[in-house]
DNA sequence: ATAATATGCGGAGCACCGCTCCGATTGTCA
DNA sequence: TGACAATCGGAGCGGTGCTCCGCATATTAT
């Protein structure tokens, strides 16, 4: 049997060269300019046509893909060995922080999320579906200690981070506020009413 | 000295007809498209050349404000009739609905809202400025009565409604939720028993 | 009614975008 | 070394936002 190493990758040393170039590029124009930075600009910057930053990312989002996957394998892995941990509703909140925080990453990014989070199919989609499915654990197994509010799925609370994290690249001006907004919502998200722990024995 | 009504108008009878022709065009095209409908289609179904469309708009910020100047108007009006309310909470939730559900008229809109919020000198800024300091009064008012955390400002407010809003501009999947998650942040809001009764009928 | 003025019109033109297509180039292997 | 397939690169297409200016016309004065 043949080795044929990584079918995803290219064969040709030319072609495997042109693919690493492309993508070390990406990330600093994307760093730069955003999730819609040019593509044409990209190629160019990397000495490259447009027929080769297309043959290897046939859309923007398979190119995004792969300047993410890194972090959200790390989020999925951060996910898991959370869930180990004794306090499952501390564990979901300082995870979904993590993720607030990685979505500063590129500018827009919160967008490109939002837009393919139904949408199956989408190369982004299947790359963050595993790191959605261990996240979901974590919020269950916080729901099941009887801490925070039952009738908010995984969905929910991946929309509403993303949500923080749109306002912060939105308006630069409120990303200092950010954290104090995760912090509104986590705290509507908890049965124990953190932010009036003595208006809490008077309800009732 | 002959009376020139409104300044900001054109003059000439064929300037006015092309302004108000423009204006409706593009809130037919703008409910079609959403906020980044083509200016070139606009001016096109308007049966009006691009140099027109520019002199009357010269931005397309300036188009969407007169769209959108009516909403706030009515915003505003709403505020400041609900400041006379018994339960200054509950007036709060309702005015942030009316927002919520206002800035789904367009596509786009939270995110044209979102661009401008602090951006002071853009057309759109100065239109919602009145609007956003009218609900401002309403939120003090149920910060006094101690039912709402002290710790949130108009603009905290304001940009978790719009983010709520892009929320299900993005992923109209997710629009069904929409007011499930409005529900979610103001019981965060709320120093009041927060979420066990509400939590309770909703379920999945 | 006619002439003069200035106001408004419209679209050609520029630079950019995403994306496709195909002749030329180049790596690879016999 | 030669042949072949894999890969390249950019011209080209249709779209965008925006500007600029010669021309048409509404308005006003005569």
């Amino acid at each position: 049997m043949t080795e044929k190493a990584d079918p995803s990758r290219p064969q040709r040393a030319d072609a495997q060269r042109n693919y690493e170039r492309i993508l070390s590029v990406a990330k600093a124009v994307v760093g730069e300019q955003g999730t819609q930075a040019s593509l044409r600009d990209i190629a160019r910057r990397a000495d490259v046509g447009m027929g080769t930053l297309y043959r290897h990312f046939p859309t923007r989002e398979a190119l995004l893909q792969e300047l993410l996957r890194q972090g959200f394998d790390r989020l999925a892995a951060k996910a898991a060995s959370l869930e180990s941990s004794d306090e499952p509703d501390q564990a979901l909140a300082e995870w979904l922080q993590d993720l607030m925080r990685g979505m500063a990453a590129y500018r827009g990014l919160p967008g490109s999320m939002m837009t393919t989070l139904l949408d199956e199919g989408t190369p982004l989609y299947a790359s963050c579906a595993t790191m959605r499915v261990a996240a979901g654990r974590l919020l269950k197994r916080a729901q099941g200690h009887g801490h925070i509010r039952p009738d908010v799925d995984g969905t929910d609370l991946f929309a509403l981070v993303n949500a923080v994290g749109w306002i912060a690249d939105q308006a630069p001006a409120l990303a200092a506020r950010q954290e104090h907004l995760f912090t509104l919502i986590m705290d509507g998200l908890s049965l124990r009413h953190p932010a009036s722990s003595d208006a809490a024995e008077q309800a009732g």
